[in-house]
DNA sequence: ACCGGGATGTTCT
DNA sequence: GAACATCCCGGTG
């Protein structure tokens, strides 16, 4: 298990983001490898929500890389992203899926609905229902090892862990799921093959 | 399997 | 007032 420090984020999200792929995202003894992921750029990306400037709530990916943005969406859904680039270049990348490793049992409670463990975390609402990651957590130290882990949100220990597991040397990649503007960017990667991904491609 | 629509409320125009 | 980086359920094939 080896931390990921801060300058692994610091850099461009298009860049980080296919190395953040076979990562372990972990909250309160609840684990997954991240499996699907997408690059948010900033002003330059008109479907980023940074792209018209910094407002209360992108104020978070405006800020130092290393920490949670979480947002609210469609009136009932939490989506988590790792912020990325140096201070004030708003990027981000979000976390789109997981493959379960550990803390099963307790997303399952958390995900009542879910019939099979491959619907826990597949999707970037899911896993944060099946993490326990809500607003509370907007803003917080995922670095982990840095000694500020939690700094800046209330809700508790979220980290992103390497444990020697190499991001696939060829991820599936595409266009994002779900956007109106800024969706001819070819900014999603995926675990080829991994069943946990939202959609396949 | 696939598709269509409803839920639900914050954010920004 | 419209849009929204989604999910779930109930229809049909």
């Amino acid at each position: 298990m080896q931390p990921v420090d801060r300058e692994f984020f610091r850099r461009d999200s298009r860049v980080v983001a296919p190395e953040l792929l076979n990562k372990l995202l972990t909250r309160h003894g609840r684990t997954g490898r991240i499996v699907e992921v997408e690059a948010y750029a900033g002003f330059e990306d008109a479907g980023s929500h940074a792209y018209r400037g910094q407002t209360e709530r992108t104020t978070v990916m405006f800020g130092p890389p290393g920490h949670l943005y979480v947002y609210f969406i469609y009136g009932m859904h939490w989506c988590a992203n790792a912020v990325c680039g140096d201070d004030g270049h708003a990027s981000a990348i979000l976390i789109r899926a997981l493959a379960p490793t550990a803390g099963l049992d307790a997303m399952r409670r958390a995900r009542a609905k879910a019939r099979r463990d491959r619907d826990l975390c597949s999707g970037p609402a899911k896993l944060c229902q099946a993490l326990g990651i809500t607003g509370q957590d907007n803003g917080c130290d995922i670095v982990a090892g840095s000694g500020l882990t939690g700094n800046g949100g209330t809700g508790g220990n979220i980290q992103i862990f390497d444990d020697g597991t190499p991001p696939p040397a060829e991820p599936g990649q595409g266009t994002r799921i779900g956007l109106s503007a800024g969706a001819e960017h070819p900014w999603r990667w995926i675990v080829p093959d991994d069943p946990n991904v939202s959609r396949p491609d």
